[in-house]
DNA sequence: ACTTTAATAAGGAATGGTTCCGAATTAATA
DNA sequence: TATTAATTCGGAACCATTCCTTATTAAAGT
């Protein structure tokens, strides 16, 4: 979860600056984090803080944000990455019918250690997805040339 | 994993045109399988059988035969998409440092049943993959600017 | 074998999310 | 304040992928 303290803190700690700009970023991560939101979200809404700020900068300090394991980013066939404060193991449940993100929480699947053990590799992170239709578009009558499967 | 004739049948039932662009990227995809290849890399060992086809060609051709569920379509940050044959359940262990892609068989974690129930999300297919270093990468003594973490 | 036709291939242009670059600005120290 | 390294901005560049148009061709029928 995402707590701004903490991560102002985190950024300190590694001599990065807080500055305006990375603030309102933070702000609009924390207020919509249950939406998984697109860098073009989060630089909309970042306006909406402070105008002025720039799309480049949206995408450095997301960058930044997921290189200090403040949020994970989520990339997607046909839609662009969306960022997500949960960096806790859990499953994503994707909707292709709208976009819709929403985290399953489960107990740890598999033991990396297991895994390491039988293989050699050295598990750091995870990225867990099912993909499939949400209620209600799995209950929206089929309209012509839908194509869900 | 990927059986040519299986392949060819099924693109027959729904009517599809077995080409020799298509027969040169299945069998790329069945010789190369274990290297979960990317579009460019597909690209260039279906030019050396049968000089002359186009990049678009692959790329529609790996799109067809995703929608038919025949390969399964990986999508990453920083690197180019990957396809795989291996379309059950399984997680790929991706490697940070050489970008290798490893199967790992494993019984089916969650059940989908569960999910709808709980959630009222109807799965279809799933993507599960962990992040890290293969032994090979994990042991290699550090290099300077090595962004290992 | 021909004919027909819908599917496909090719080539190149367009797309669009993301990254990169250089100059100007600024947060965080001393 | 002065210093300096980090950051911002805007736009250009990037590049995998998609789209478009025309020509070609596999497959099924005559």
């Amino acid at each position: 979860m995402l707590v701004k303290k903490l991560i102002l803190q985190k950024l300190r700690e590694k001599g990065l600056k807080i500055t305006p700009q990375r603030l309102a970023i933070i702000e609009v991560l924390m207020e919509k984090n249950d939406d998984h939101p697109g860098a073009g979200a989060i630089y909309r809404e970042a306006q909406k803080k402070r105008k002025g700020i720039s799309l480049s900068t949206v995408y450095s300090t997301l960058g930044e944000l997921s290189r200090q394991g403040i949020v994970k980013t989520l990339q997607f066939d046909q839609m662009e990455n969306r960022y997500e404060g949960n960096v806790g193991e859990h499953i994503n449940l994707i909707c292709k019918g709208c976009g819709k993100i929403v985290d399953y929480e489960t107990p740890l699947l598999i033991d990396p250690a297991k895994i390491a053990k039988k293989t050699g590799f050295r598990m750091l992170d995870s990225r867990l997805e099912y993909y499939g239709y949400c209620r209600e578009c799995a209950n929206r009558p089929k309209q012509k040339g839908d194509k869900r499967q």
